[in-house]
DNA sequence: AATCCGTGGAC
DNA sequence: TGTCCAAGGAT
């Protein structure tokens, strides 16, 4: 365990500052509970995995409504699962989620499962969702670190900008500052991962609404460029990963209709990266070929 | 351990 | 306009 000196007000302010100024957000309300139960969460987690919350909403209630349960979702097609995930991003998570809810059936019963080991063997679930299923749906205690809550331990306590790799010192730190009681440490999970996603944001942290400014180590030295930014994305602009998303759009907006392979994007500026595209989608699960045209997987 | 994997809003 | 970045995970 880290033997960093903790401001006591990490542990103080946040539950009060949480309870007063959290987001009003779906997979918050007792409601969702009630009428989807931690497959709900599950679901939520998968979509919220690297795409903002704003765009996550829109789509979460349909989800749940068409696939109101694991069993449900695994008798689906991968092209359902896919033409469901629209826009999303990343849409291998809408695969792994479905496998997913296949192992969930076949293995569990259809319910998905309460301990941190079993919810870590399923496919798309790490670290992080994993302990976030078992803490934000059951109610477990353990230690929930996301990448707001791993910036706010790096400012508050250790003094830098912006986080490192993540690690496991992380799980360890937020742990020796969760509450005892069960109900304030799931409370205290979601209030640092509020903080870093309202107040404590990577580019442009309003010091002057934390709940926290007072014992921030960072901001006590003056916010410091410490160097340790996070890697660049590799660009978008005539990236594979575009290639691939211009595919995959292509195939859900003509499905069920299968696309001549001659018609998958004849103009592309870079037919060979077209080609690594597809066959990149094919390995992936997201796209099947019959030898003259392309389609999402059956 | 570093890289890859979509999409779109904010600045 | 281009860069940054978002409730990560797999390899």
């Amino acid at each position: 365990m880290p033997d960093t000196q903790v401001p006591s007000d990490v542990v103080s302010a946040l539950p009060e500052w949480y309870r007063s100024t959290a987001r009003d957000l779906p997979w918050r309300r007792p409601e969702f509970h009630d009428e989807f139960g931690a497959w709900g969460v599950l679901v939520s987690e998968f979509m919220l995995q690297q795409t903002p919350v704003v765009r996550v909403i829109p789509h979460l209630d349909a989800w749940l409504k068409r696939w109101p349960t694991p069993a449900r979702m695994a008798s689906a097609s991968a092209a359902d699962v896919v033409q469901q995930w629209a826009n999303l991003g990343y849409p291998r998570r809408a695969l792994w989620l479905h496998r997913a809810a296949v192992e969930i059936t076949d293995r569990h019963g259809g319910v998905v499962p309460r301990g941190v080991d079993d919810l870590l063997a399923l496919s798309g679930i790490g670290d992080y969702t994993a302990r976030a299923v078992a803490v934000f749906a059951y109610g477990d205690r353990h230690p929930v670190v996301d990448t707001n809550t791993r910036r706010v331990l790096a400012r508050a306590v250790e003094g830098r900008a912006q986080p490192g790799a993540p690690s496991r010192r992380d799980l360890d730190l937020m742990a020796s500052l969760l509450p005892d009681d069960i109900d304030a440490a799931a409370m205290f999970n979601a209030a640092a991962m509020e903080l870093g996603a309202t107040v404590c944001t990577s580019r442009s942290p309003r010091c002057e609404l934390c709940p926290l400014a007072g014992s921030c180590a960072w901001l006590a030295a003056g916010r410091p460029d410490t160097g340790d930014e996070r890697r660049r994305q590799a660009a978008y602009e005539g990236s594979d990963r575009q290639a691939r998303g211009a595919v995959l759009r292509l195939l859900r907006t003509l499905d069920p209709e299968p696309v001549p392979l001659a018609a998958v994007l004849p103009d592309w500026p870079d037919a060979g990266q077209r080609d690594r595209a597809i066959d990149s989608l094919i390995a992936d699960g997201l796209a099947e070929a019959d030898g003259s045209a392309l389609f999402l997987p059956r």
